[in-house]
DNA sequence: AATATTGTTTATCATATGCTAAATTAAATT
DNA sequence: AATTTAATTTAGCATATGATAAACAATATT
């Protein structure tokens, strides 16, 4: 028996490719998201007990490894379910957008993810605008057509919704992205009810514009 | 005349201590700002027509030009009138905070002071919670008894600031910051009129939070 | 058990990069 | 004009860093 549990505790030195793939990508995505890309490709070998050049092995050059981080973590990330909860009317759009911010921070609003992220904005990657078209297209603007018809305005097809209105939407947003920029990245102190932030701001904004319904706008 | 002209339109080679220390700095906010604080002293060198040896003559180590541009850029960016303004009750809180942001936005919303922050925030300076702590207290927090006075709620005196109320407008400052993040990091494509969006969260928020009001809140 | 396969390491290259010392030269001073 | 001062360049060091080739060794196959 103590052969056996010898052999269950001892460290595999080698993994099969690839689980040494998914290994390495794993422990990539902590090490880029803590010190970004610049982060040297040996310091990481060395936070995986592996030697250098067995990177080189599963991913041909450093681009590859982070362009395979990305893929990772910001892949499928967006749950299409998501849009379908925004639009259910039998709920009150106040309960709607705080299950949405439930789940989409508990995706989004990660160490990690916020990291990479805005590492990847700076770098100027293409990720992000693909994101925020996403984002934009098939999240902020249900939110807004939920709102024209929370605030009794016109439906879509009889007016686009507005820059504005667009606008408006994203400053919720990204005040409350904001918020896991202040966490993660500033590692400043926030809040830690985050749902009674949600529920605080949605309320505000929806009141907010609804008062606005008497006045005709949008 | 030809010979004065020439005189006056000739580059001067050599400049005096403070022009040349002045310019690199110039030049390293640019620089900083569009790649990081991992760029070259030799790139940024090149980019201002000297060699690189000639920028340790001005400062000894690249971090202590880091730590130059960081005051340069946010040392008394936060005009003390602000909160002056935010105060002036002879004046709407509409219009108040509509002005506030427009010379904020002014003074941080560039190019470099947010690449440069939030570089800087994703390299664990300090810089950033010490930033934060300032608008917190110098600029959030008297628009949060701004809005208590606005709202006919308790004055701070006989109620202090709540964490709520405070993450409430933080989310609205953030929402505005993210704007310009959008803007400069992401370059996303976003609303060109900024004063516009201002008034609209503006009207909204302050609208939102009002109708609370009967109901006897913060 | 012998052989083949493939995961891993060792040794190393080429270039990048922060930084220094000494030489050079433009400008100021005498 | 000669001399001094100081801004700038040339040459180079030490280490860092992405990447490669070949040797090695654990595991699978025969």
């Amino acid at each position: 028996m103590n052969s056996k549990r010898k052999k269950a505790t001892k460290v595999r030195r080698r993994l099969s490719a690839n689980d040494r793939e998914q290994q390495i990508v794993e422990e990539a995505i902590h090490f880029f998201a803590e010190g970004g890309f610049g982060g040297q490709t040996r310091e990481l070998a060395q936070r995986l007990n592996i030697t250098q050049p067995l990177l080189y092995r599963y991913f041909p050059t450093k681009q590859d490894l982070i362009e395979r981080v990305f893929n990772e973590v910001y892949i499928n990330r967006i749950n299409p379910s998501w849009a379908t909860l925004l639009r259910d009317r039998t709920r009150s759009l106040h309960d709607r957008l705080g299950d949405f911010y439930r789940h989409y921070s508990e995706a989004t609003y990660r160490y990690e993810w916020i990291r990479l992220y805005m590492f990847s904005g700076l770098r100027g990657e293409i990720l992000n605008r693909r994101y925020i078209r996403i984002v934009e297209d098939t999240l902020l603007m249900p939110i807004c057509e939920e709102i024209r018809d929370y605030c009794g305005w016109p439906s879509v097809d009889e007016k686009p919704i507005t820059e504005l209105e667009l606008e408006q939407v994203w400053v919720m947003h990204g005040g409350l992205f904001y918020y896991a920029v202040r966490k993660h990245i500033y590692h400043s102190e926030v809040s830690d009810d985050f749902p009674a932030v949600v529920s605080q701001v949605v309320t505000t904004v929806l009141e907010g514009l609804q008062s606005r319904m008497s006045k005709g706008k949008p």
